[in-house]
DNA sequence: GTCTATAGTCTGATAGAC
DNA sequence: GTCTATCAGACTATAGAC
């Protein structure tokens, strides 16, 4: 145990270590060299389950993601009413207890992953749940409310830092401000 | 004219080449070498200028965000109203107005600048605006409204981008659910 | 599946001529 | 104020032994 080198579970460390500097740090401030000291390997071992630096990136962005795919395929077949895009908000939190790391490394080093092969899967799937919590027929101000809902989900991540309070009563205050965003952009629309 | 070598806005030309290219494709991607070629001069040209490359980020920081600065100065000396609360959101919006290319730089490179010299000084700025937006005293979803709304402001760097309309309109749309906000959370403070 | 060794390239930065 | 020339160091990636 400790430090006793596991078998087979290599890729999945790797990943573990490489999610957590790229997170900290920074995906260029982070090398190869760098992760494979964490592991107590050699940067060679690394290439043997990684074609390149970029694929790592690439396999936790496909394994982490999973869920938020499932949730925009889940929407997708949803009516497309208040109650839904709700229920979208709330899954979309709930999602992000496990993303988060994933999505925090996705927000702090975008100009690096927007010419990285995901750039634009990652902002497709953006587009894609931008698309499904606001009604492009109504009106700027109510389209703005609803993806800004959508968003503050985000701020948990960077913008909640000075309030006091647990990191899961902010994750709940924020969901609620969203709910009542995409609320009133509802019942604006529907009024007029 | 045109190519016509300008003398004594080296360094300011130094400023606009790298803040568009940082601003397009990251710091970390641009390389020194790069910024020189643009401008048709020479790596030790823009060492000249800059000890450092760094030192070409703080330069950038401290000429284009001024505005923010002197908004928070005059916000630290208004009392603590909701109008003064709505007035700084529409100052801001429209200092942002300036200061978006620097913004979204500083946004998309989070990762990068944390661990620059800048990074620190950043953050207390974001942390000032959130001190005077909010009020420490009301309950957490209030607070977390305010600070919605001021990251609202941002919003328009990123993600509104699906939303059809000039960036002048929705600009203003963010703004004034940015305004609806603070509102919200002051009525809520005060009903209590 | 993991290693050593290294190729090949690019980087930020400096020294010194003009 | 801009140049040429060059530095040491870091990087990704590969080849080939075990």
């Amino acid at each position: 145990m400790g430090n006793t080198p596991r078998r087979g579970d290599t890729r999945q460390r790797i990943q573990d270590v490489a999610l957590e500097l790229f997170a900290e740090q920074g995906y260029e401030k982070t090398s190869l060299r760098e992760i494979a000291e964490h592991l107590e390997v050699t940067k060679a071992a690394l290439y043997y389950h990684f074609k390149t630096k970029e694929d790592i990136v690439l396999s936790l962005f496909q394994d982490l993601g999973r869920p938020l795919d499932e949730l925009i395929a889940w929407g997708e077949q949803q009516p497309r009413s208040l109650e839904t895009k709700q229920e979208l908000l709330r899954r979309y939190s709930a999602a992000l207890d496990i993303a988060e790391p994933l999505m925090r490394f996705m927000q702090e080093n975008q100009a690096t992953v927007r010419e990285l092969s995901i750039g634009q899967i990652f902002k497709n799937r953006m587009l894609a749940m931008s698309a499904m919590i606001r009604d492009p027929e109504a009106p700027m101000v109510d389209q703005v409310r609803s993806v800004i809902a959508l968003f503050s989900m985000h701020a948990r991540m960077f913008a909640l830092q000075a309030i006091e309070g647990t990191p899961e009563d902010k994750r709940d205050a924020a969901l609620e401000v969203a709910l009542d965003l995409v609320e009133q952009a509802h019942a604006s629309s529907t009024h007029g």
